[in-house]
DNA sequence: CAACTAATCAACTAAACAGTAGATTAGTCC
DNA sequence: GGACTAATCTACTGTTTAGTTGATTAGTTG
């Protein structure tokens, strides 16, 4: 299924899907929200990451469509948009797997 | 499941990977590849990138382990090292069709 | 060996982008 | 209104990288 070749701006809409996963801060974001809603500050302290920059990458997710914005008072929240980007790190991180095989290991922390 | 939060490092394993997908130019040859094993040559012809070019993103992808490269004579054949990564673009997919419900539409082309 | 082809390498240019710092806006509380 | 807080906006800097061009290497054929 879905053998056919994808048009050119699809695929470059699906090119900037991956581009915004493409940045370990923004991974780190996303699997603290996986927690729960968070406000942008709450967000800076658990990633460590500067307010403003933050801020930043939650739009380039939001533009990705990977995160819901919610304002409320003082503050905004964002919370995942679903599921299923986990789904993308599992079929990564299966790949990889296979890859430490004949290599080091590097395990996921609990 | 794997509800864990993982590692920093392999956060920024995953990273690299999205990354070798979040270019035009680099989904464009994997679906070439996805007909069957070919050539650089013939990659820049079906695609319209320069050859230089395309040996660089093949080798990203490579190094990514999206893609094996075996050698014969004086041509290289770069081949999809599996199709899982078209998970990954059906996922993406799956989440633009969603978006594009209330916009525009894009069709994938035959 | 010489001529040729396919792929990679090396150096460069231009554009995209992560991170930062300071200003600005929106909302709350006194 | 004035003081305060949370988030976004606006440059700006440094890094990364896509694409190009020309040289170089590996392999073939005469």
């Amino acid at each position: 299924m879905a053998k056919t070749r994808m048009a050119p701006e699809l695929v470059a809409l699906v090119a900037v899907r991956f581009r915004a996963l493409a940045e370990p801060a923004r991974l780190e974001i996303m699997q603290t929200l996986r927690g729960g809603e968070c406000t942008v500050g709450e967000l800076a302290d658990a990633t460590g990451l500067g307010v403003a920059n933050v801020s930043k990458h939650l739009q380039s997710l939001h533009g990705a469509g990977f995160v819901t914005r919610r304002k409320e008072g003082l503050h905004v929240y964002y919370a995942l948009a679903g599921d299923d980007v986990f789904a993308l790190c599992d079929i990564i991180c299966g790949r990889l797997a296979s890859e430490v095989k004949t290599r080091g290991r590097i395990v996921a922390s609990r």
